[in-house]
Formats: C-alpha cells, sequence, structure tokens
DNA sequence: TTTTGTATCATACGGGTATATGGTTTAGCC
DNA sequence: GGCTAAACCATATACCCGTATGATACAAAA
C-alpha cells in the first residue's frame, strides 16, 4: 500500500464541515458540494472518504448528540465534584437541552432537523434512539442518587420520574423555538422541583 | 367574466392531495407534480391556484393543525356535555397528539416535519405559532374550570399548570416517535394527575 | 354566433442535487 | 529511481425540483 493517509481524521474534518453548515444554515443545506466548499476540498474527495451522503449525515448526527452528551455529563460530574444539590445541578444541565441564546437555539433547532429527519429514516433513527435511551438512563441513574441522599421520594419509581423530566424537557424546547414567549425555564424548573421535592447538599469530595 | 370556478374548493381539493402525501409519504415527497397527479389534475392548474408552493405548504399545514384542534376540542366540548371529570377528560383529549397506532402515529410525524420546516421559514412559524397559543390557551381556561369546582389547587397559576401540560404531552410525542418502549400514555397520565389531583364529577348539562 | 378571458393542460427551462467517471498528483515500496 | 496504488480533483451525468411559457378548451357575454 502506498501514499496513506488518516482516513479517520478527514472523516472528522469533513463531519466538522457538515455539522458547522448545519447548525449554522439548517440541515438541508448541507450537499455534498456544501460540505467541500466548506471543508476547503474537492466534490471527489469527499464522495472519496464518504461514498453515500447519508453516512456523512448520521456521522454528523452522532457527533452532534455526543458532544451534547459530553457536555450535560460534564456538568453533572462537576456538580458531583462540588457536592452540590442535585436538585441545582439537573435544571443546569437539562439546560444544555433548551434554546436559549443563539447558540443552543441554533443546536436545539438542528437537534429537531435531524430528529425529524430520523423519523423516516432507520438509520438516523437507531442514532437518536441510542442517544435518548442514554440521556433518561442517565437521568434515571441521577434520580437514584437523589433518593439516596433523601431528595426524592423513595417510593418514586425512578424511570417514571427521569421520563417526567425528559419529557418536559425535550417538550419544552420545541416550544420555545416555536413561541419565544413560552418559559422553558419555568417549566424545567417545575420539572425538578417535582422531581427533587427536598433539598440536600452534599458534602464536596474534593 | 367568463367560466367561473369555485377557486377555494379546487384550493381544498389540492390541499387534501398535499396532506394526504404529507401524511402517508412525507413533508418532502410533497412535489408539486405529486400533489397534480394526486389529486389527478395537471401541473399547470395547481401553478394557477398556488402561484407559488409555499402557500400550499402554508393552507395544507394550517388545515392540518385546524383538525387537530377541532378533535381536541370536540372530545373537550363532549366531556363537559358529558359531565364528565376534567382529570378524565384531559388525557384522552390531549392522546390526540400522541402517536397511539398507526393514524396518530403518521399525524405527529407529519406535524413535527412541519414544525421542524417551520424553525426556518417565517410563514410557517406563524402558522405553528398560532396553533401552540390556541392549543395553551384552551388549556389555561381548562385548568381554570377545574380550579372553579375544585379539580385544581386553587392557588395554582393556571398558565404555569397548562404550560407544564403542554410540555409534557409535546415531549412525550417525539419520544414515543424515536423510541417505541417510551411510555407516553404513562408520563401524560403523571401530568395530568398533577394537573388535577382531586377527582369531581359534575353533573351533565344534558 | 362571435368574442373574450378564464380554466386547464403539456411541455420547456434553469438550477440544484447526488453520484459516476476518468484523469492527475504523490507517497512509499521494490 | 521508477512503479504502483491510493489520494485527490475537475467535470460529466442523470435526475428531480419549482416555475415559466404558450397553446387549447370552453363558458358566458355581446
Amino acid at each position: 500500500m502506498v501514499r496513506t493517509a488518516d482516513h479517520e481524521a478527514r472523516r472528522r474534518q469533513l463531519i466538522e464541515a457538515a455539522i458547522e453548515i448545519a447548525v449554522g444554515q439548517g440541515i438541508d443545506r448541507v450537499t455534498v458540494a456544501a460540505v467541500a466548499r466548506t471543508a476547503g476540498v474537492s466534490v471527489g474527495l469527499v464522495q472519496h472518504y464518504f461514498p453515500a451522503k447519508e453516512e456523512l449525515m448520521r456521522r454528523a448526527y452522532a457527533e452532534l448528540l455526543a458532544r451534547l452528551d459530553a457536555r450535560v455529563a460534564r456538568i453533572v460530574a462537576a456538580g458531583e465534584e462540588h457536592g452540590d444539590a442535585i436538585r441545582e445541578m439537573v435544571p443546569v444541565a437539562l439546560g444544555e437541552l433548551l434554546p436559549i441564546g443563539p447558540r443552543r437555539t441554533d443546536e436545539a433547532r438542528v437537534r429537531l432537523e435531524f430528529q425529524t429527519l430520523a423519523g423516516r429514516n432507520p438509520d438516523l433513527l437507531a442514532t437518536a434512539q441510542e442517544h435518548e435511551r442514554r440521556m433518561r438512563e442517565r437521568l434515571r441513574v441521577t434520580v437514584d442518587n437523589a433518593k439516596k441522599c433523601g431528595e426524592t421520594s423513595r417510593s418514586a419509581d425512578s424511570s417514571e420520574v427521569a421520563d417526567d423530566l425528559w419529557a418536559a424537557v425535550t417538550g419544552a424546547a420545541p416550544a420555545m423555538l416555536v413561541d419565544p414567549a413560552f418559559d422553558g425555564r419555568r417549566v424545567l424548573a417545575g420539572a425538578c422541583q417535582r422531581a427533587f421535592p427536598r433539598e440536600c447538599r452534599r458534602a464536596a469530595r474534593t
């Protein structure tokens, strides 16, 4: 074999370009030509690394969700490290999902676009499903932790509480996109209040 | 003027075709040619009544939402006529929004598609906004009614309770589309339970 | 019956899409 | 150092889209 390039690095570069276009201009402005232009390469190169456009889209979607997931996880981890109460930490973490400010608005919009596309595309749907299950599972674990220190009623079903939170936040996001007057933060705060009725500041591990 | 046709009837016929395609095959299969074919007319005729495709889409979206609204309103009205408790009536009415069964699944999916399109299209956005405000206002009024007969705490903020319900149901719907295992009915039931904690069967007006 | 303008149709057009194709450059191995 | 296959590019291709255009059919007014 001769002249080997770093395939994965190239792919990441193209995925980056696709994400940039999708977030900034909308998912259907992500054309092969636009990705090539943004990445500063030829159309042929894009084809070389992504023979079918769909695979590029799937990777871009997965990357987008992975980053969101990482941000949420980081906020939760930082809160636990700091010994914050879960009831204070969760609204901040889930707030990442709400279209507050330009950046999160663009992101929420493009997530909605991908999710909609996923509605008729099995590959994208699997990606969306994976993300949703990961998030709900994370929430469930968090609720379980809250139980242990008394922030949540011990008799409550953790999955049920987690799904309530999930529905609240994923419902508030598009509502805010459609009507800026919709107070998604209030809805989220209310949902967290219900999920974690009792205060419980834990000792910092540091 | 010579040879006058019923413009509005023709438009309704074309809107019908557009809705049929959108619900059955997805919003981006709604092309002018497909609408013409489905309606059994020529492409030129579609253009004659809808010089721009966007207006056809706006009308189709508005019609879709109007029908949903009518179904919800009818359920609520029937419940009130029958003297049903609001806490029993609301889950049924809002259940129309959930993708339960093939029909409601197709409808929820296409609503998501339109809403997503609206995210970057001012005309469609206005239509979506109008619908959302109508639904939330209807919910607020219902919560207010529930207060009067004691199903809801008198001290609660009706808008806040209504928005909680709205977020729960509009969050549960896409979650169910993505993951069929997501129990949206349970989430909706829980939200209604919180909104209307006390039973109160009223006398039928008939 | 002739005129007239609307209703309707068939088709052309221009632009944008994903993908196919064939050529050119270049890095590593014999 | 030249050979070879991968990396990369420019362009062609085939298709589908919304819209424009011009012709035809036809109902009502004159």
